[in-house]
RNA sequence: CGGGGCAUAGCGUAGCCUGGUAGCGCGUCUGCUUUGGGAGCAGAAGGUCGCAGGUUCAAAUCCUGCUGCCCCGACCA
């Protein structure tokens, strides 16, 4: 992509209204504008983010056996009320009449829906287990919406929804979306950890959320520091597997993990010293059983082998996408600007032209610019004209993994300069061996 | 929902107390020079001072109401 043909507007300076890392860097790098309290757009480098986090959230949720839909964002009333979450949901719920003045809302999450769904097909257990997951947006009313898009009241959530004829069957539904949430944001470069979190109404230590380090995460966490050396499963894990699952998500739960609303700290203290953390962290994902508070008032229910009926065991299981955006950024930042991963990157490597309207390093860069575009690269070029400086705070400021300094000076020995982002660390070569090193 | 604050050009702001032709920096546009860490000079454009009332000869400035947004707390993915 060309620069000059792009949509990308850099913001100089911080509008005032941002408070937080996250919000203030991706307002300046041109990622996302306010249209709301609490409501944003995604621009296009934005955008490009917010794809490649849902691209990765997808493949894990398909590897380990989910399905994906898609459902509405506006739902009937009426399914709310077969819940009795209509009355109970409170003012977060956003409520519109449509103009038959029939009540709709736009979904804050979507389980009665999936319920729904389920009834109308489902039947027998031979067609369990199954997970249906899907991404889409949701809005919460919140009341003091803040920190960007760490809590926005539009977001996109990726939510699975499993369905088992059992406990049994539920448990592993659950380690399931554990061990796909771990290789989830560990692709993404996050180290997560798993904490206990709040459980449902049916009891059990069966919901999860999962946390993601951070010097300006939202919340007090504290945890074993050994989490930190875990080794993720690889991604030819057997999700079939029951015992190998368990024992998975039994390795990831049997040290200390708590939020500051689930902490023990007596049990906290009995850890060794140095093997403590406490710290601040960001939820980016929740697992959650929750048996058959709805199956049983919806009536989704199954035949089982001794054929008799029964209500489903479900769980369901959140991502939040849009704020990922912003964890992976308090993450991956430094004075300069952002810091992508490459797994999430907006685009892999940028090309710096430093004096353009220069014969030389106009066709070098374009050289470079259409090498790496033809091998498959996400490339930016920066071809506008302005001085090298502000290239370089361009670049910085929006994060791009890889930059290539095509400039009077390195040419002069036939080299370029290679960039990279995370470290500072940069090496002459030739634009031949910045390809290779580039495009692999 | 309690407490606090802000609203003046695309962004950041001064002016408001003490009423009298709205200013600065960055950005934008034109020209020339410049080109390895946000260039220099010269010129130009861009504002119903959040909205609605009121006081006054006169309101960005004083008064009233409203709206929007931000921060702290409670709440929450």
């Amino acid at each position: 992509m060309r620069l000059s043909r792009y949509f990308l507007p850099i913001l100089r300076e911080t509008p005032k209204e941002a408070e937080i890392v996250s919000h203030r860097l991706m307002l300046r790098a041109g990622m996302i504008r306010q249209e709301a309290a609490g409501i944003y757009a995604f621009l296009p480098l934005g955008l490009r983010v917010l794809n490649k986090v849902c691209r990765i959230v997808r493949e894990e949720q398909d590897r380990s056996g989910a399905i994906e839909l898609l459902m509405p964002t506006i739902q009937s009333a009426d399914l709310w009320r077969e819940s009795g979450r209509y009355e109970a949901y409170g003012k977060e719920m956003l409520r519109i009449k449509d103009r038959h003045e029939r009540e709709m809302l736009f979904g804050p999450t979507n389980e009665e829906m999936i319920t729904e769904i389920f009834r109308a097909y489902i039947r027998s257990y031979k067609d369990l287990p199954l997970n249906l997951y899907h991404l889409q947006w949701k809005f919460r009313d919140e009341v003091r919406p803040r920190f960007g898009l760490m809590r926005g009241r539009e977001f996109l959530m990726k939510d699975a929804y499993s369905f088992d004829l059992d406990f049994a069957g539920a448990k592993h539904a659950y380690n399931r979306m554990f061990v796909a949430y771990l290789r989830t944001f560990a692709r993404m470069g996050l180290q997560s950890i798993p904490m206990v979190a709040e459980s449902g109404p049916i009891g059990g230590n069966l919901s999860h959320e999962f946390i993601v380090l951070a010097d300006t995460g939202e919340s007090e966490v504290f945890c074993h520091r050994d989490y930190l050396g875990f080794e993720v499963p690889p991604a030819d894990v057997d999700f079939d597997s029951i015992p190998g699952l368990q024992a998975i998500v039994d390795k990831w739960t049997a040290l200390y993990a708590a939020t500051s609303e689930k902490h023990d700290a007596a049990a906290f203290a009995k850890l060794p010293p140095d093997r403590q953390i406490s710290a601040r962290g960001i939820e980016v994902g929740q697992v959650f059983y929750f048996g058959t508070k709805y199956s049983e008032p919806m009536r989704a229910v199954v035949t089982g082998p001794d054929g008799a009926e029964r209500a489903v065991h479900m769980g369901s299981y959140g991502i939040g996408p849009t704020r990922l955006v912003a964890a992976l950024i308090e993450v991956f930042h430094d004075e300069a600007g952002i810091k992508w991963p490459e797994t999430v990157a907006p685009f892999a490597v940028v090309v710096l032209n430093l004096k353009q309207g220069a014969a030389d390093t106009d066709a070098a860069s374009e050289q470079l610019y259409a090498a790496l575009s033809a091998k498959g690269v996400d490339t930016l070029y920066h071809d506008l004209d302005e001085r090298p400086g502000s290239k370089f705070a361009t670049a910085d400021l929006i994060g791009i993994p890889w930059q290539i300094l095509v400039g009077p000076r390195g040419l002069a020995e036939g080299k370029v300069e290679v960039k990279r982002r995370s470290d500072g660390s940069r090496e002459l070569m030739t634009p031949q061996d910045a390809l290779a090193r580039i495009g692999g």
